[in-house]
This record gives structure tokens, sequence and C-alpha cells, in this order.
DNA sequence: TGAACACATAAGTATATGCTGATATGATAT
DNA sequence: ATATCATATCAGCATATACTTATGTGTTCA
């Protein structure tokens, strides 16, 4: 923390930090961090249903977090780094243990299948 | 950023992300950073009674986030820096504008009265 | 000892949240 | 066109959350 952090509105922040205050949601932030990923990605790394998964991604863009990116059938999410947020985003993230293995497990068992 | 954060378990960090999460608590936390507070200013400050003070600092309290300190009749809650998530912490308050003015504001009014 | 003060806990309530199943929308492929 | 797949939205439900009022606990001071 050498750079001064640019401030937030308090309204703003605590609604970013409920957002990421859920487990699911911050394990897709930590996988976003490094990954496109999308909902049925989501779908098989969760054990939920795809409803929850794209109320938790609407959340999650409503505010700004995550920007998508539709290609052909498939909607890819990923962090939106122009979101004022995104450096305490990023800040916060770094606290959070890679969640990359839940996809490595997917490969294994061959259940990636479907986007890619 | 430059040195590696000290990571979380991401079911603690969901639930102390939850927490920070209620814009009073945040509000409680940032005015914790740089001041030692005990309920009865968190009531003036805020516009919420003393019961429900009470019960966010238990929750606060309960994950370790602040400790408490008697002095007397008064209980004096500040940050406690043993915490595991202290780092985590320290560094979102450093997103989240002072709130010190807030204080400042009692003082001027005169309503300060109570503890010091 | 008992009144007054600071704070905690309990009980109840209204609202928010996260989930599911059902259904709508939008793109691809035959 | 229509079947299929990916995703979004809707409605309903169960649980969690934040608040209030009422009451309990611990400390100070007369």
């Amino acid at each position: 923390m050498a750079v001064k952090a640019k401030e937030i509105e308090i309204e703003q922040a605590s609604t970013v930090l409920k957002l990421l205050g859920d487990k699911t949601r911050l394990s897709m932030m930590k996988l976003l961090e490094k990954n496109e990923c999308c909902v049925c990605e989501f779908v098989e790394i969760f054990n939920i249903t795809q409803p929850a998964i794209s109320q938790h991604l609407r959340k999650l863009r409503d505010v700004g977090l995550v920007k998508e990116n539709r290609k052909g059938q498939w909607i890819f999410y990923s962090l939106n780094e122009a979101s004022a947020m995104y450096e305490m985003i990023l800040n916060i993230l770094a606290f959070i243990p890679s969640q990359d293995e839940r996809i490595q497990e997917l490969e294994k068992q061959g259940l990636r299948i479907s986007c890619k």
C-alpha cells in the first residue's frame, strides 16, 4: 500500500462489499480475475442451478463489477477494468486463494465440454 | 501491492466482506481505524438505537475484527490488530473516505458529552 | 443499598436475499 | 421453419438480516 488508494463513496463501497460477501459471488470474481468464464462453466463449478448463476452475474453486472461479451450463443463474463471499484476489487481478490483448481477439477472429469 | 497479500480462507473472507457490506458497520470500522470509540459515541453518530449499535459491534467482535476494552462503565472498541484479517481490513479501509467529520460534527454540537 | 448510567441480550417484525422450477429470449444448426 | 442449446427473467418460498421495544447485567456514586 505504498500508493494512496483511490477513495470510493461509502454507499458504493458497502454495496460492492455486500456483493463480495457471498461465497459464490466471491469465488466467481476470483475466477474472473484470471479467466473469462461463461455461465455454463459456473453452473458446473458451483452446485447451483443456472438461474442462480445468472442472478449472481446480473448483480455483479448491475454495479459494474463485471462485463459481458457475447460469442455466438455463449456469453463470456470478465472483470470490468473500467470500473471505479476495480482497484479495490483487485486488492481484495489478492487475499483470496486461487479457485482455479475448481476449473481443473472439471477438466479432469471431462466435464468442461460445452463452450470451448 | 508490492508485497504478496496473506491469503484468507474464502469462507472466512466472504464472512468478513459480508459484515463490511453494511454501511453502518463499514463506517464504524473506518472510524475505529483511527479512533477508539465507545458505544454511546456510535449511538450519537448513527441515527439508530443503542441495541442496534451493540448488535453490530457484537457481529464484528464475533469474527475477531474488533476488540473491546472496558474503562469503568464504558467499553471502548478498537480494531483487533491481531486478527488474521487485519491486513485485508486495512487494505479495504484505505478506499473508504474518512468518517472523522462525523465525530467533529458531534463536538461542534457539544453532543460528545458522555465518555470523555 | 439503591438510583443512575452504559451496555448487552431477548423477542418480535419487516424487509432483503438466495435459491428453485417454470418460462421467455436469443443464437445456431439442420 | 423448427429443434436445440445458452442464457435471462419471473414467481414463489425459506432463511437471513437489521431494526425496534423491553428487559437484564455490570459499574459508579450518593
